[in-house]
DNA sequence: ATTTTATGTATAAGAAAATTATGTATATTT
DNA sequence: AAATATACATAATTTTCTTATACATAAAAT
């Protein structure tokens, strides 16, 4: 991830929705969709993008399958049931941290 | 701070943004004040909060004034002009994060 | 009276999550 | 032939936080 110290801590959460959505991607695919999404604003580092992919298949959220597509690597990810839950969890984080957020910065919503 | 891993990076832009609304604060009335505008919520520890305005005083966003009050220390902050234009560029990375997250929550939007 | 809670600041050790810099390899475009 | 795009990976470092500890005074509770 790149551009703001603000996206820090949101990258698992941008994960696991953009799998939610597409059903499987691979990690070049997550960062080219994210920058496509965000018209170039947030660009994925790779040192970001792998070691959280890592980190979540590990933690039983993501299941990965190789292929070889054109004689390169992919490693496709999708959500495990438990990934599927996460998914919903995080995102309610999400809602929540930006609703904070706003009553910190416009304090007449509070 | 405390609660959700998604508040990292956004803690400056709290602190510059309440000092900027109440002109002069002090490390623990932030505190306070974060606490009581989000029902408890979101609680700044304090291992964060003094490091952080320690570092904003030294970039040259804040001045400090020492004051002692019943007897005991108080430190309070406020904007230097440097920082007050800091506070806008924060406030408005703060607004274009929550924007760019919607997009990709929210594909619809895009 | 004494203990706990609140007020007030500070720093050190460690963890988490990113950036930056490399590294490897193949395919496509210029 | 060289540069760019595709595709994954990791190591070193930095940033930012949590947790734990430390000191000190005031107010509230037992």
């Amino acid at each position: 991830m790149s551009n703001s110290k603000l996206y820090k801590g949101s990258l698992n959460t941008i994960i696991l929705k953009l799998l939610k959505e597409n059903g499987k991607m691979y990690g070049y695919e997550i960062s080219q969709k994210v920058k496509a999404l965000t018209k170039g604003e947030l660009n994925i580092t790779e040192g970001a993008l792998y070691p959280a992919l890592h980190k979540l298949e590990a933690e039983g959220l993501l299941d990965v399958e190789v292929a070889k597509v054109d004689n390169r690597l992919r490693k496709y990810y999708k959500l495990t049931e438990t990934g599927t839950k996460e998914t919903v969890n995080k995102l309610q984080e999400l809602a929540d941290y930006i609703k904070t957020m706003q009553v910190l910065i416009n304090p007449k919503l509070a």
